[in-house]
RNA sequence: GGGCCUGUAGCUCAGGGGUUAGAGCACCCGACUCAUAAUCGGAGCGUCGUAGGUUCAAAUCCUACCAGGCCUACCA
């Protein structure tokens, strides 16, 4: 039995079409999942959409259509869009399906059963046009609501609560007694602070009144109420893996990864843990936060119109030249800033020039030298043993990289063999030895260097697979080894020097990376 | 107000108590010609935000300050 390996994205609220955010989590996501995959893991990744709550319910109003229709179309998109850009996911939730709402319901009860929810009446300043209370900073200097520029009235209200604060100081705890638990470390600090704030940690309100939200789930212990937000959203994740009744839940459960954006740590790093507790279950193992991605030195907002659509992205550069450029240009945590001339830059440099003229010069030059038959080593000298050397090394590096989810540094771990292998084919030059056809000893090394360019080759798809799935295939492919990728199980398969076998047939094609052209200059407008 | 993060080469950023501070891009010189005018070698480039402090030793730890950003307030 196979170790089990959970990993998730939030769902993502149908509010907008996919951007870079959205993708940017995605493709971190996907790559984990596909290397643990690829570490023999048994590996399901979940992802999906988040469907209700008023704002949806007001864009399908403005739209004209019904709300689950409006939520399908976006749902729909997401779906497809992931679909094209082949992110390997096990299962697409929606929180609208029958499955999640029962889901929300069992735990809501098993909550409520505990004595940690409770029916309180508070009072506050509610907006009729906003249809909901207002906080201080929604109000101007005469107290009226920014938006409407009217007063709110007082108004009294009764919601549910879930009792959070009983779990201050036990989460507080968990956090300090767990480095890791989540990371990088700077956001666990922020929980932290979170925790401890003068406020301290607030009971939260978890339901709206059905006469002001219809578009939820049902409270199971009074259906006058709907669910309200995160114990909908977050439940998405036991749901995800068919909680409570799948053999399996158990065993993906305490070996679950979550990824999510620095956006929402606190429902993510406060809100859900509280819940698990609440509820009897374990909590996560990892909560993964990664940074925002910054277009033309601006923050990705729908009013400025500078989303990234990966799509288009995908028209214009490919979606591996783009892919590659998110898990390489951001450090995992820290903010990042996309330009296309910055990807342009990047991916010329490293995937064109780099890798691709790499794969290009050897796979070449072992179909002029040696009609493209991967021929014998024989004895390994200095310059093999020192490529042999480097391949024990650095599968365990990556490994360890994937494991403490700095996937940026992973990738520049493999281009160390990318470099150290071009490097190799200078020293030995094979061209020059080609040319000395009588010289045994000459073409003896040729052999032995030409074997060692292609099996650097073979280590460095395989490493390469979570991240480029389609280049790795495709220089697997011409190399003679196709499907080679199915069997491989990381880090060992990419350590064995040797893994080439000898007399395979490998053949040319075309650039994997022609090089790009840097987009033309927009007009400042 | 409270909290967090960032400030390192012209640009984008790694690094994070210990030999002369790193990478990529850009620029310069040289080598090579198998390859996508790719590759390899070399050179230059920095008072590691400022001022103090701890230490045998600080870019790295501590304090204060300056500058930018973020959270505190449901955009990944």
């Amino acid at each position: 039995m196979t170790k089990p390996f959970y990993i998730t994205t939030p769902i993502f609220y149908v509010n907008a079409e996919p951007h870079i955010g959205h993708t940017y989590t995605s493709v971190i996501t996907d790559t984990i999942a596909r290397y643990h995959r690829l570490a023999g893991e048994d590996t399901f990744y979940l992802t999906g959409t988040d469907e209700h709550g008023d704002k949806i319910s007001q864009a399908a109003e403005a739209k004209g259509q019904s709300t689950q229709a409006f939520a399908d179309h976006i749902a729909g998109i997401f779906r497809s869009t992931w679909d094209e850009l082949d992110f390997s996911y096990d299962r697409f939730i929606r929180t609208t399906e029958p499955a999640h709402i029962e889901t929300v319901q069992h735990i809501l009860q098993k909550v409520y059963d505990a004595g940690d929810i409770e029916l309180r009446e508070y009072s506050g300043q509610y907006c009729v046009g906003c249809e909901r209370f207002l906080t201080d900073r929604d109000l101007d200097e005469e107290g009226r609501c920014k938006d409407h520029e009217k007063p709110p009235e007082e108004r009294k209200e009764t919601n549910y609560f879930f009792l959070m604060s009983r779990y201050t100081d036990w989460l507080a705890e968990h956090i300090e007694k767990n480095p890791g638990f989540i990371r990088p470390a700077g956001y666990a600090k922020e929980v932290l602070s979170m925790l401890r704030s003068d406020n301290g940690l607030e009971d939260l309100c978890i339901s709206r009144p059905k006469e002001r939200l219809q578009w939820g789930i049902p409270l199971p212990f009074d259906t006058d109420y709907v669910c309200y937000v995160w114990f909908d959203a977050l439940i998405n994740y036991l749901t995800g893996i068919n909680y409570p009744d799948d053999p399996q839940f158990e065993e993906r459960w305490s070996n679950v990864e979550h990824i999510i954006g620095k956006d929402i740590l606190k429902p993510h790093g406060v809100f859900w843990p509280t819940i698990l507790k609440a509820a009897g279950l374990p909590i996560y193992q990892h909560l993964n936060v990664h940074g925002f991605w910054n277009v033309d030195n601006r923050k990705v907002s729908k009013s400025l119109g500078n989303m990234i659509s990966p799509l288009v992205m995908r028209e214009r550069y490919g979606f591996e030249c783009f892919r590659y450029f998110l898990l390489r240009e951001m450090s995992f945590g820290r903010d990042a800033s996309f330009s296309e001339e910055a990807l342009v830059t990047r991916v010329n440099a490293d995937l064109s020039k780099n890798l691709g003229n790499l794969e290009s010069r050897c796979i070449k030059m072992l179909g002029r030298f040696r009609e493209g038959i991967v021929p014998e080593p024989g004895a390994a000298t200095e310059l093999e043993k020192d490529l042999e050397a480097l391949v024990k090394r650095i599968p365990i590096t990556v490994d360890e990289q994937m494991r403490n989810m700095e996937p940026h540094r992973a990738l520049a771990s493999v281009f160390e063999l990318v470099d150290a292998t071009n490097k190799y084919i200078d020293q030995r030059a094979p061209w020059k030895l080609a040319k000395e056809t009588d010289n045994a000893e000459s073409m003896e090394l040729l052999d032995k260097t030409l074997y060692s360019v292609c099996e650097m080759l073979r280590v460095i798809s395989l490493l390469l697979a979570p991240f480029l799935p389609e280049t790795a295939s495709r220089i697997l492919e011409r190399l003679g080894l196709a499907g080679a990728l199915e069997k491989a199980v990381l880090p060992q398969d990419a350590q064995a020097w040797g893994g080439l076998p000898v007399g395979n047939p490998t053949q040319t094609g075309d650039p994997l990376f022609p090089r790009l052209e840097m987009p033309a200059a927009e007009d400042a407008n």
